[in-house]
DNA sequence: GTTTCAGCCG
DNA sequence: CGGCTGAAAC
């Protein structure tokens, strides 16, 4: 079973690019991220023709989640407060969260907040949500044992996963505190990020900023993740980056990243 | 020779289908109006690529115009008062007119102000901008007696050049007063229609409006023109309508007209 | 319906 | 740099 995870930056706009992608890679499950449209305007039908299922949450211009499913799934939902209801609206306001189970895994695909810049409002804001997040894994977890989340989580979790020319510390999505956040909150959970099961060394990246020809410098950054339930890891047999749809005239500033996990005994 | 006029309503986007139409169609000179782009941004190598010498008028966002020209031309002038030192310089204010010299014939190439609605401020304008074009040409015509005034004129002279369904006397394009102004400051001075010579029915259109599907129902308007003076109409040995560019995704809302016109002995 | 812009976001 | 909006132009 293959479930990739793609920040697609508006569906609309990359709807040939993801179809094309889809019918190429195979895939079973695809995430996606930044979908940038409200439901009632998600291009569903050339997804459908293709055979898969689709489960969305979106809104006008910004945020969106979606997931595109060969399988029906079960068990959809929207959001944190469906599964968290004493949480907060505000944190639902944006569109981030998007849930479902396929062949008894829980796919969890996220578009955590990119913080803007460190010490700022949005950052505050992303490290709060961030706090939610563990909740709503937990409570997820005695549901479901077996658990992908995955999804652009706007965090480089090693100085390995940013190119040389940035600095980490200095930089949002490198800060010691969204690190220690995805680390309290999502690894300390049970969870471990695929990729690493099989890429040890650095210059693996899924997004490069549109700006400054970084993607031809190779000045990436590797923030689209893969965790897994224990279980789940251990099934893992490959995580790649496939970054042909970079190269792509009008791309997304981020790549696919797709894990492959053997069928269950 | 041949010599095209073509509305492109933004060089920048029209760039693939105004360099394949060039290539496919070996026309020496070809005149654009709505360029919509300054002339340090204007696309010159894909032309100059093709052969081609570009002369441009441009200015942001709404008119400009250029003429690409196999040969390099001669006394390139650009708007009214270059001709006419004592016009006022409102009316040069928006970039749409060009000409020059090739071959003996000066090529003039307009881009007629559209006017908005009967009776408006914009409406006066193109009134008045047509009668500083009769001074203009009376001009040119003292030094250059060949000549070409091709190019968007916003106005269709005759009923039979709009589809049925408009109604020419209460629209844009076709009021009594536009007709009249282009018969009293073009026409009077010994211009004539090149495509009226080779074709007298109706029911060929050179724009077709974006809106109401008005392309698939044939639904348009003759307002792209070739005005010849008689030695040139003489010459005259075909002027045709190329539809196909109007059928491309993402086209412009005018198609290319082009008047060929025989050695001169 | 399509293009342009400024202003916003990342 | 490239999405999005909403207004203006045609």
């Amino acid at each position: 079973m293959k479930i990739a995870t793609w920040n697609v930056n508006s569906i609309r706009t990359r709807l040939e690019h993801a179809t094309n992608w889809l019918k190429e890679s195979g895939v079973d499950v695809l995430c996606l991220q930044e979908t940038k449209v409200v439901d009632e305007l998600f291009p569903r039908e050339p997804f459908e023709k293709l055979g898969y299922h689709l489960y969305t949450s979106g809104q006008k211009s910004y945020n969106g989640v979606a997931i595109i499913s060969r399988q029906p799934m079960e068990d959809i939902s929207v959001g944190f407060t469906s599964i968290l209801p004493d949480v907060d609206a505000k944190w639902d306001e944006q569109k981030r969260v998007i849930s479902g189970v396929v062949d008894g895994i829980r796919i969890v695909n996220l578009y955590v907040p990119n913080g803007s810049s460190i010490g700022s409002e949005k950052y505050e804001y992303k490290l709060g949500w961030l706090e939610i997040l563990k909740d709503y894994l937990q409570k997820q977890l005695k549901s479901t044992p077996n658990i992908c989340v995955c999804g652009d989580f706007n965090i480089a979790l090693e100085d390995k996963d940013i190119h040389e020319k940035a600095k980490p510390a200095t930089h949002i999505m490198s800060s010691d505190a969204e690190r220690e956040a995805l680390r309290e909150n999502v690894l300390k959970l049970g969870f471990a990020d695929a990729f690493r099961k099989f890429t040890s060394e650095g210059e693996h990246y899924s997004w490069w900023d549109y700006r400054a020809a970084s993607f031809n410098r190779n000045r990436g950054w590797r923030i689209d993740h893969h965790y897994l339930t224990p279980d789940l890891y251990e099934r893992a047999t490959s995580c790649t980056i496939d970054i042909e749809p970079r190269k792509l005239t009008q791309p997304s500033d981020h790549t696919p990243v797709t894990v492959e996990l053997s069928s269950s005994k």
